[in-house]
DNA sequence: CGTGCTGTTGAGGACGATCAATGACGGTGG
DNA sequence: CCACCGTCATTGATCGTCCTCAACAGCACG
């Protein structure tokens, strides 16, 4: 159940177990959400640190004209609405939706704020998950120039490197186009004709209303992906991009002491809660 | 010299003086750099944290047709290329420019490590001051589906705002449309129309080639600029924009013994630098 | 078997890009 | 002091991308 969210808290450098395990213990479970719902409402008050155990969501802003625009997308083992805490005003009018079906915990600021006066590098940790936010939005940013074929190239190209993150490798990815056009700022017109432009060239699959990448070289040209951004050494790797070591900045201390102590915490939680993954494509 | 720093340290929930003057301590200055200069390079390897003690700088990406898109403008007190710490490959592409003559400090890595480990408050005031920055990146990116007008007058809005955070009244803007142009994604040339439509709307000062705002009021209301999710509540009161209390969440202790200790580093360090504001339009 | 959401297609038009040329200004060097 | 240069601001004309407004087909769901 909490498998993503350790192994995302690891890859920002939570390693050791007596860390790690007094902040799961402080992670409530709270059901599931189903798919275009909202897990999170713009307007009421942050209390809890909502984390996201399972399925695909996103993080959008309402604007005027009743449409959303997608912030960033959220898969297992992100924190939703990091945002919310200990800066006050910041994403006011910020919401999180289900994409697909969706189990999400939370942790209450409280305990959250005790634990990072507590532990030194838990404050670290999630200061790294802010920055690792900060950078996909940059990235958003970079893209606006570019021509909506390569805008929506790179969008798959994200979705597919954070799938592999999460541990799934299928290359149907499980958003509809109103989604991509939410996220990339383009209109649902336009944003089939260039789906089926992406389809014309064989990258994605003609078969089927999905979305399907078939050749994902050829993806990841068009679009330029770098990845290098996303952080994530044991994934890019699949995508030939080279990355220099990584720089753990005097708190990481890499001990594989995960032990026994996690795996008891997790068989605990897993009585209690009996999630399913959630993750069914639409 | 100090001061814009501290500032905005203490708008990030940095009270206290033993914590404050280590910081300071650390920080070394480094120059100036002229207007059009990096004062960061994408390529160069990250060792030190670099400090904006005066001037306006912006953080730009390179992208391949050779010219920039600017990610997020800074004001004295802000620190550049914060990014680039404790995460090895974010911001590979990203360089800082001065757009205005810049007074820079900077601060080794291995300091603010040590800083970071010994002083609990340090990491959340850092991590806020991340949260900010993403706050910024936000918003931007929710003004891409909006026309050319009101994302013009949506970052001018931002940038009075900012400038008042640092405590600059002035209502001209010191940047070219060369530089609205990178910064909202569109030509010169439409921006050179958009900026004579806010003149011919009685928005932007028709008198000379500098961007000058006469009608905050209308400008704001244009951009529907909400600007809370800048964080700053004693600018945004001269918006005439609601905000809650500020959530201190448990570490912030509002004690002003910001006293001798703060006083005396400032002096010393003035003595040390004699640096002048380098604000200058242009 | 409707109802609603998604995907698909066409036509027309708006917004913004590109290209090209010019004027204004500041700085530099002769 | 003036010629020269580079940057910035400005303008016109043309073109392309993308939006809007339709209308309709497929599919899922009740």
């Amino acid at each position: 159940v909490l498998d993503a969210f350790i192994g995302k808290l690891r890859d920002l450098g939570l390693n050791r177990a007596e860390e790690l395990q007094p902040f799961l213990e402080i992670v409530k479970p709270r059901g599931k959400v189903s798919r275009g719902q909202d897990i999170l409402r713009s307007d009421d008050t942050p209390k809890h640190l909502i984390v996201l155990l399972a399925g695909v969501s996103c993080l959008y802003e309402c604007l005027e004209d009743g449409r959303r625009q997608i912030i960033a997308f959220q898969y297992a083992g992100d924190l939703c609405d990091l945002h919310r805490f200990t800066l006050s005003e910041s994403g006011r009018r910020l919401a999180v939706g289900a994409l697909t079906e969706c189990s999400i915990g939370v942790i209450a600021h409280k305990d959250l704020e005790r634990l990072v006066v507590e532990y030194r590098s838990l404050a670290l940790t999630l200061w790294r998950a802010m920055m690792f936010e900060a950078s996909v939005f940059r990235e958003k940013l970079a893209m606006v120039r570019r021509p909506a074929l390569e805008r929506v190239a790179h969008l798959l190209c994200e979705q597919l490197a954070r799938y592999e993150a999460v541990g799934i490798t299928s290359a149907t990815i499980p958003l509809t186009q109103v989604v991509l056009a939410d996220a990339v700022g383009l209109s649902i017109v336009h944003i089939n004709r260039t789906v089926q432009e992406l389809r014309r060239l064989g990258i994605l699959s003609t078969k089927g209303r999905a979305i399907e990448v078939v050749n994902k070289a050829q993806l990841a040209t068009l679009a330029s992906f770098d990845g290098c951004y996303l952080n994530m050494p044991q994934v890019l790797s699949h995508w030939h991009i080279s990355m220099g070591p990584r720089s753990d900045a005097g708190c990481a201390i890499a001990c594989d002491e995960i032990s026994l102590a996690i795996c008891q915490t997790l068989q605990r939680e897993e009585r209690h809660l009996n999630f399913d993954t959630g993750t069914r494509p639409l």
